[in-house]
DNA sequence: ATCCTCGGATCGTAAAAGAT
DNA sequence: TCTTTTACGATCCGAGGATT
């Protein structure tokens, strides 16, 4: 966004005042001023940082999405509205006091006799409900490029006064048609059940309200979240949280909004970490993240936050756990994840039959509430080796009369990647690794299960791409690593149970991350990182194990596993704090010598009974030469991997899963600490480097 | 003296309205 | 369909207040 903010100078002049020529050459107007000369009005000279920026010491940024110009709605209707205004400010008493039920940001909202009893939508289009067919979400009454979830969304502000709440919009904010609420029913409203979430605040909240966090400094994170986290979380409803209105309206959000905006906003900050420009602190000297985050917290001890359960509630929830666990306080994150499975459930989100008894559109987005927990659960349950509660039996969200099909591709598509990985691989992952517990057939069913996810891939977002494709990656390297621990790896090769396996896998992995952009890289923070860090120690182990192979195939391997390594060193704009860790498995490496001792030998007679050819081959790093150990290798019958290793390899590796140390479960997380963004690669890297071209090429 | 805020002049853009 | 009118958001000048 930066970018566009640069070099912006137009052809046009700001003209002084008077019809006269100057004499001297009229100043440039920029096209775009930074956030910060927009609020300040002063010159800005669009540079990043820009000089007036600089100059106050201030962070310099371009979030801030242009509005849309022009007139809105109808002209006439407007001039009438006005004229009715007038009339109204004339007749009404001037000393009657402020109600947020009377005076919304939008007027008077008993305007009309169908508005009485309850608060017009701010959903679109203004009127009536969409013809048949329409997608829900969406904002009908837009022309066609409006329509994206990115434009900004303008309220049209007269006709409004005389919608009529519709439903082709997410019942977050005043929605209280419906008879499923995203809020729930909150009981400080003054007795009335229909009084939506502009209400007059108890003193409790006024209390609060003194503290808390206004809602316009929500904009800048939300706007965020849309930018570069939506594609992979599409559960709420940008035409309602992306509205200005709904940011400058000046009534006190509820209890429930508030604590959701704070997680979301709090969730936004740390997973995109560095990786954005960040806005402007809320508090001087305080992280913004923490700032959200305690809000969030403080304001749940308000109100009855477990009885009151909602979609929102849900979410809030949810979002404590993404903040939590990207700051890798895994007993808060499970804690959280829980609370929000729990909720989910006692709203009957992972009860098919409850969804038939609800609006259409409302069932939409709670399937995707839904689907989204259940991604998540699964891949959190199989970081941390935990059992999971839900089950891929609600059915998914629809694609083709979403309001963005290409999104709901993608995420339809992780979905059903997910749904690859079943109990028993949730079951045996958790589990110790001392003894078999996978048998080929399974290995090969999860692995095709796993390939089978393509439909549609071409067509998703960058971000969901990445997203899918590291993803199966990785969940592939996972299986691949059971099938290891039960010594199938010489089988016949199918299933990828081969020794270079990993390093195809870490090709694709390249290949999607190499391909897409840094932004789109970011935005899934820490899991990203954690799958990432996954595959790179697995192929780390396998170079471990060939150490001394002088195949293509092996360079191959540790050129992407330095790729991985350099993605990681910058990731989120910071290193990676799997970083340290996994170039402490690599310093054996350095050397061209395996710092892993090989298991008693009846251990590894025990670890190759899978071992397809009983001769075996003698390990690579007592093989001699190169030149020698291809001779061996090409002689040798039923040869499936690009890798001139052998037997000695697979014991080394089937020991290292035995053991627990396979991949990166082993590493020590005190040495996780992160380190400065912008580290330039140090001896071992360097060392790494070299070693990672072919040698003469 | 310098910095900062913000009213408002001016402009470009886009939508509505009018003309053909 | 084209042209004109109008609304609206954006930039940023410069007056005036606050601070050093």
């Amino acid at each position: 966004m930066s970018e566009e903010g640069k070099s912006m100078e137009t052809e046009a002049t700001s003209q002084p005042t008077g019809s006269e020529k100057s004499s001297t050459p009229p100043a440039k107007v920029l096209r775009r001023a930074c956030d910060c000369c927009r609020k300040r009005k002063v010159k800005c000279d669009g540079s990043d940082p820009c000089t007036p920026c600089k100059k106050a010491a201030i962070r310099c940024a371009y979030l801030q999405p242009p509005k849309k110009k022009g007139p809105k709605g109808l002209r006439s209707a407007r001039v009438l509205h006005a004229l009715r205004q007038i009339d109204d400010s004339v007749t009404a008493s001037p000393t009657s006091p402020r109600s947020p039920e009377h005076n919304g940001n939008f007027g008077n909202w008993n305007w009309s006799p169908q508005s009485q009893g309850h608060v017009p939508s701010v959903s679109y289009p203004p009127e009536g409900p969409p013809p048949p067919g329409v997608p829900y979400g969406i904002q009908t009454s837009l022309p066609q490029q409006d329509q994206g979830y990115f434009h900004g969304v303008e309220l049209p502000p007269l006709q409004n006064q005389h919608s009529q709440p519709h439903r082709y919009a997410q019942p977050l904010v005043y929605r209280q048609e419906s008879s499923q609420n995203w809020h729930s029913n909150e009981p400080r409203s003054a007795g009335s059940e229909r009084v939506p979430q502009i209400v007059s605040p108890t003193e409790s909240e006024y209390y609060a309200q003194s503290t808390r966090i206004s809602r316009d400094q929500f904009l800048p994170y939300i706007q965020l979240f849309f930018t570069h986290m939506f594609p992979i979380m599409p559960v709420i409803d940008p035409t309602i949280y992306l509205d200005p209105h709904f940011y400058s309206n000046p009534n006190p959000l509820s209890s429930e909004t508030y604590c959701f905006l704070c997680a979301l906003c709090a969730t936004t900050v740390v997973q995109l970490d560095a990786s954005v420009p960040a806005p402007p602190q809320l508090r001087p000297g305080y992280d913004n993240a923490a700032i959200f985050a305690e809000e969030c917290l403080r304001e749940r001890y308000s109100y009855d936050f477990m009885l009151d359960s909602s979609p929102i509630s849900v979410l809030t929830s949810f979002f404590l756990f993404c903040y939590e666990g990207n700051h890798e306080r895994y007993i808060k994150a499970w804690y959280f994840l829980s609370e929000c499975i729990t909720a989910a459930e006692n709203l009957g989100l992972a009860d098919e039959y409850a969804y038939h008894a609800l609006d259409p559109v409302e069932a939409q987005w709670r399937r995707r509430l839904y689907w989204l927990l259940f991604i998540t659960e699964r891949a959190y349950a199989i970081q941390r080796r935990k059992r999971t509660r839900l089950t891929p039996d609600i059915t998914l969200p629809s694609v083709f009369e979403s309001e963005d099909p290409q999104l709901l591709t993608g995420f339809v598509l992780l979905a059903q990647l997910f749904s690859a990985v079943d109990d028993r691989f949730v079951r045996i992952w958790r589990g110790p690794r001392r003894h078999s517990i996978a048998d080929q057939a399974w290995v090969l069913k999860t692995q095709r299960n796993l390939d089978a996810v393509t439909m549609g891939m071409e067509s998703v977002t960058e971000t969901q791409r990445i997203d899918i494709g590291v993803t199966r990656e990785w969940l592939h390297v996972l299986v691949w690593q059971l099938g290891v621990n039960d010594g199938l790896l010489w089988g016949p090769g199918e299933g990828g149970m081969r020794l270079d396996y990993p390093i195809d896998l870490a090709r694709n992995v390249v290949g999607i991350t190499t391909s897409s952009s840094a932004a789109a890289l970011n935005s899934h923070g820490i899991g990203m990182e954690q799958k990432l860090s996954d595959i790179a120690a697995c192929l780390a182990d396998v170079l471990h194990c060939t150490a001394g192979d002088t195949s293509p195939t092996y360079y191959e391997g540790k050129h992407y596993l330095l790729v991985i390594l350099q993605q990681l060193s910058s990731i989120r704009g910071k290193a990676s704090r799997y970083l340290k860790p996994l170039m402490k498995k690599l310093e054996g490496l350095v050397d061209g010598q395996p710092s892993i001792a090989l298991p008693p030998e009846e251990e590894r007679q025990d670890a190759t009974e899978g071992f397809s050819n009983g001769d075996g081959v003698p390990a690579a790093q007592d093989a001699g030469t190169g030149q020698e150990m291809e001779a061996i290798m090409s002689g040798r019958e039923g040869w499936q991997g690009g890798l001139n290793a052998g037997r000695g390899s697979v014991e080394m590796l089937r020991h290292l899963s035995l053991s627990g140390e396979l991949g990166i479960a082993a590493l020590q997380s005190d040495m996780w600490e992160r380190r400065p963004s912008g580290r330039l690669y140090g001896e071992v890297e360097q060392g790494w480097l070299e070693m990672s071209r072919p040698p003469g090429g």
